[in-house]
DNA sequence: TGCACTATGAGCTGAGCG
DNA sequence: CGCTCAGCTCATAGTGCA
């Protein structure tokens, strides 16, 4: 829902980049597997620092192993929860899955106890000499084939250790070819990070970055080459994979209905949430249902193993939004926002009745997404069908339902068609009339804003549950709150809104947010912040010191990289806009751990 | 420099069919 | 079960202009 977030640290490119993979895709190595390990400390031993019960059980419901919570907590101490998590996930970034594992040559688990909270992975790759990977005395007949394959690729004058993990990482049955591209590619990387050192901390827009490349593209060049093969890397792994791995257990519904929609509820009333799970606070997260195999089911594992809740804007409005939603909310008594809007396109857009060909079926309008058809297109389409009078040829009216579908366009004159205008689209979404016009908004980012939204009464039909169970009103933590998609819902709903604290990093976005917040005489706190990795666990604490805890954490993390619409980067969770998920994950449990104590 | 405009498919799902 | 086909998708990057 959020706006895209750009903010490309030192760490868009990694010589250890496979790691990070690892953490992100726990469909391999999900956090919660972890735990398979030795039990290895008891409460009372657990940790010199007497470390409580309580935070030892919420790391380990987290999926964490006893003793590498125990280890997180001794190296940070009991106070800093941020800091232990970011060392349980470096611990879990260095273990393998089991089913890797069997094939690693050395000690992969030995490495990962041992290693130290303080150091990325990469550092940490960088540690090891050439010894820890090869022994030295061995002889080939007492060395396995991965470990004579580094030998060999040391003898052309390969670092020994980084011989080792291309090994590792390209699996037991890569070629010589493969190994030495893995290692070319590894250097390059490394380059970049020399590169990247060179760049002050990419900030919230994409200025800062526009303006390192300017002056000098061969810097964007090696930029982009090097993104660009770790990408075309992760492509070619991902189809030599174990087609088994790829089985994604999330199922998409049809119809996609959730756990029902308004007059029509499913019979499916109960659900089972792990203990975990239940708040508070609640939480409420979203993305694209449509999102690449595999991502559903590792947003899941990371929340809570909560199945996904994917329902279509369409039984809610005239347009089409396919959605999942993840939440820890009760499911019966839902109500909908009222009144209800236009569920026809006909009935949102009456002008456009007139004009509508008979040929022409449809009775609700696509996903709205960021950008319209251009003038050209509608242009070909009016040469198109003009010169028939109201009855074009089959082929004709093929082509032109296929335009038409593709970029949401409408009849709005003779042979005239047109893509949604901003305040259609407004509209459609839930929003209050000129909910983004003015202020020194441009059209392009109204359109950004909206195509990056929530759908509002979707969302306010699953949130309506709150209404009872908060007379007074609700504290929330709204993360990547874009246009204010949830604060718009909550506030139809009749909710007071004590305080929100949001968190967007587009500055348009937040000025949206701000300028509806005070002309709806909000009398609660609207406190905005834009980096969400500001957002920590000293920012959280001191949050709820003040506010007393939030009663819900809402937000959808960037889909960019999740989407079909993007022919360039739809990298899945592992992107450098859909990673921000895991900063949702970060977030939602260092509040359940500060509320907790 | 910001904005508007434009061209750019892949990847996935499900229906239909043999 | 495998194949074909149709349909859909919170986008990105380059260019030109004021």
């Amino acid at each position: 829902m959020g706006s895209n977030v750009e903010n490309e640290g030192s760490d868009s490119f990694n010589w250890d980049t496979e790691d990070e993979q690892e953490f992100m895709l726990p469909s391999r190595a999900s956090p919660r597997c972890f735990g398979n390990g030795v039990v290895g400390c008891s409460d009372e031993a657990s940790s010199s620092t007497g470390a409580s019960t309580k935070l030892i059980s919420h790391f380990v419901g987290m999926g964490f192993s006893r003793d590498m919570v125990c280890k997180a907590i001794d190296d940070n101490g009991e106070g800093k929860t941020d800091a232990i998590l970011e060392t349980l996930l470096t611990y879990s970034a260095l273990e393998k899955s089991p089913s890797e594992r069997e094939d690693v040559a050395y000690e992969g688990e030995q490495l990962a106890s041992d290693f130290s909270s303080s150091e990325s992975a990469g550092d940490f790759l960088d540690d090891f000499s050439d010894e820890d990977y090869l022994g030295g005395e061995d002889t080939d007949e007492n060395l396995s084939e991965m470990e004579k394959t580094s030998k060999q690729l040391v003898c052309m004058g390969y670092p020994a250790a980084e011989a080792a993990i291309a090994v590792e990482r390209c699996g037991p049955d890569a070629s010589i070819i493969e190994l030495t591209d893995f290692l070319s590619a590894a250097q390059m990387a490394k380059a970049a990070d020399a590169l990247l050192e060179e760049l002050p901390r990419f900030g919230s827009s994409g200025e800062q970055r526009q303006n390192y490349f300017n002056g000098d593209p061969r810097k964007k060049k090696r930029f982009y080459a090097d993104d660009n093969w770790e990408r075309k890397r992760h492509k070619q792994r991902e189809r030599r994979r174990d087609p088994d791995e790829e089985i994604d257990s999330t199922i998409i519904p049809n119809p996609m209905i959730g756990f029902g929609i308004p007059g029509e509820p499913c019979r499916r009333h109960q659900r089972t949430l792990p203990n975990e799970a239940i708040g508070p606070p609640y939480f409420y997260y979203e993305n694209v249902a449509l999102a690449p195999k595999g991502v559903w089911s590792t947003i899941s594992s990371y929340l809570y193993e909560i199945k996904p809740e994917f329902v279509d804007s369409k039984y809610f409005s005239a347009a089409a939004r396919k959605r999942g939603y993840i939440h820890n909310l009760p499911i019966s008594n839902r109500y909908p926002l009222l009144p209800i809007p236009p569920q026809t396109i006909h009935e949102a857009l009456p002008m456009t009745k007139n004009w509508w060909p008979s040929w022409d079926s449809r009775t609700k309008l696509n996903c709205l997404q960021t950008c319209l058809a251009s003038a050209r297109l509608t242009d070909r389409l009016r040469k198109a069908v003009e010169d028939y009078n109201n009855e074009p040829p089959l082929t004709i009216q093929k082509y032109v339902m296929e335009q038409c579908r593709k970029w949401n366009l409408v009849w709005v004159g003779r042979n005239k068609l047109a893509p949604l205008e901003p305040d259609e689209i407004e509209s459609l979404l839930g929003f209050p009339k000129n909910h983004t016009r003015g202020g020194g908004i441009s059209r392009t980012d109204r359109l950004k804003g909206l195509g990056n939204s929530f759908q509002v009464d979707t969302v306010a039909y699953h949130l309506s549950v709150l209404k009872e169970m908060f007379p007074s009103g609700m504290t929330v933590l709204s993360l990547f709150s874009g246009i204010g998609g949830a604060e718009v819902a909550l506030h139809r709903l009749g909710i007071h809104l004590k305080t929100v604290v949001s968190v967007e990093i587009s500055e348009t976005s937040r000025n949206i947010l701000r300028s509806w917040w005070e002309s709806t005489n909000q009398r609660g706190n609207l406190i905005d912040i834009d980096d969400v990795q500001k957002l920590d666990a000293d920012k959280l604490e001191q949050l709820i010191n003040s506010f007393g805890g939030f009663d819900l954490i809402v937000g959808g993390s960037p889909c960019n990289n999740l989407s079909g619409s993007n022919r360039i980067s739809r990298d899945g969770l592992e992107g450098k806009h859909s990673s921000l998920f895991f900063e949702y994950f970060r977030i939602l449990n260092q509040v359940k751990v500060i509320m907790a104590k």
